[in-house]
RNA sequence: GUGCCCAUAGCUCAGUCGGUUAGAGCGCCUGGUUGUGGUCCAGGAGGUCACCGGUUCAAAUCCGGUUGGGCACCCCA
């Protein structure tokens, strides 16, 4: 520790960034309110298995992003990565199965070992919300619906794109990855090496890659569509129906995979190339088959995480802080006044600041410093009127209004 | 983990071909104004030029390394 700073890849949130970061959460919780999403918190440490498990042994995540420490009893705790774990989980050991369906919204920290750049950190911040219970489209639907209502609310849904697609149930999928295993080892020679890495790993992601030989590969490969059974098809097919319904419009992207192994049928993101390469600000999809991997009961389930920092960033249209009135007193007989004065005016809904020292000059400084709308001055002239002295910072315009109505003068 | 770019005052940045005491704007402090902030005027403080080493008569400037930061790959929110 030569020099005392922050973490690599965490930041400090300071009173303006903060109060963006609050405005995205806020809003984002009162969205998902108006379709009935409760509120819930999962603490932020897990068993590790927790996520090695559902993650995927041989997903990014597991394999080199997690924070994963030994606690002093010896277990294997890991900082979360993602909340929708953590969420399975609480569902199973609270034994929440029959209370279905359940909707749970969710905003904190997540932590992921990578290096930073733009809109990437290793501590970050999510929203996200989780419907359990719902096997059909309809969960879907909504799902999608709420995460556009949520760029509407922030003023940024313009700026971004619904990408969808479909990952088929896991017959199809299964189905799938054994043609396209077996396409792409009959012609390994001609990829690159990450591509042969990848097609150890995860072959779908062959097809995304931006490598020009892994793409000439590609462009014959079996086809997705091809593989999706009936059910699948239908599934989707519902999806897009609702989402034609609402008027909520989309782009197919059949290169859109989860990274997260417990993905199935529906998954979505709305990205923005606003944002430089890490585009997506809210990305989800459905994972029926999590909570049972975790050995819970089979329970469908489907949600989206958004990236609070990325949504910031995007937004422009912050809400004014609210006004503050400095206190301002003149004199150790108005000091002494100011301190019942002051109590009295919060108590009445009015945002006080009284400053802790210095003369007047000094006070209104502070009150011009901190953006006060208005400054009370009160001094031994005014004490002796029982008035205080009213200044619009904005005009300089000053009035005397008596004490006892201030309250009602200064209430926003 | 790999690649590219960057590091000079609190902040944003100039600094020529290597050459005297390293500059500007903003911010900060003092005064003009002992019952008035902001605006205006005058003045002032503030620097291990990230760090370590090398080349040179001479390094903020050139070279190597280290640390830190940014962006991109990868992956994702």
């Amino acid at each position: 520790m030569a020099k005392l700073r922050a973490v690599r890849g965490t930041q400090d949130l300071l009173p303006e960034a903060w109060e963006r970061h609050r405005h995205v959460e806020e809003t984002a919780r009162h969205v998902a309110g108006r379709f009935n999403y409760r509120s819930v918190a999962t603490p932020i440490f897990e068993f590790t298995e927790v996520f090695a498990r559902t993650l995927g042994e041989t997903s990014d995540v597991v394999t080199k992003e997690m924070y994963t420490f030994a606690d002093k009893g010896g277990d294997s705790l890991t900082l979360r990565p993602e909340n929708t774990a953590g969420v399975a989980r609480a569902f199973i050991s609270g034994n929440l199965q029959q209370q279905l369906p359940l909707k749970y919204f969710y905003s904190g920290p997540m932590f992921r070992h990578e290096r930073p750049q733009k809109g990437r950190l290793r501590q970050f911040h999510q929203i996200g919300i989780e419907v359990l219970g719902i096997a059909g489209p309809a969960a879907d639907i909504e799902v999608i619906q709420t995460g556009a209502h949520v760029l509407d609310a922030l003023g940024i849904r313009g700026l971004t794109r619904l990408e969808l697609n479909t990952l088929g149930d896991a017959e199809s999928r299964a189905a799938y990855r054994e043609a396209l295993v077996g396409y792409f080892t009959r012609r390994e020679a001609e990829l690159s090496e990450e591509g042969r890495s990848r097609l150890q790993r995860n072959p779908l992601r062959l097809l995304d890659s931006k490598d020009e030989r892994d793409k000439a590969v590609s462009g014959d490969a079996p086809r997705y569509e091809d593989y999706l059974n009936p059910l699948s098809v239908d599934f989707f097919a519902g999806v897009c129906e609702g989402l034609d319904v609402l008027g909520i419009p989309y782009v197919l992207n059949p290169r859109l995979v989860r990274g997260l192994d417990y993905y199935g049928h529906t998954a979505f993101e709305f990205t923005t190339d606003a944002l430089g390469a890490q585009g997506a600000v809210i990305a989800g999809g459905r994972y029926d088959g999590l909570i049972s991997t975790m050995g819970g009961p089979r329970t469908p389930g489907i949600g989206w995480a958004g990236g609070i920092e990325r949504l910031a960033m995007l937004t422009t249209d912050y809400p004014e802080a609210p006004p503050v009135v400095s206190l301002v007193p003149v004199g150790p007989a108005a000091e002494k006044r100011a301190l019942p004065l002051a109590d009295a005016l919060r108590r009445s809904g009015v945002n006080v600041d009284l400053g802790f020292s210095g003369n007047l000059k000094r006070r209104m400084q502070q009150a011009n410093r901190i953006g006060a709308r208005t400054a009370v001055l009160l001094g031994d002239d005014e004490i002796a009127k029982g008035v205080a002295t009213v200044r619009d910072m904005a005009s300089g315009e000053q009035r005397e209004v008596p004490i006892d109505r201030l309250a009602a003068a200064l209430a926003p």
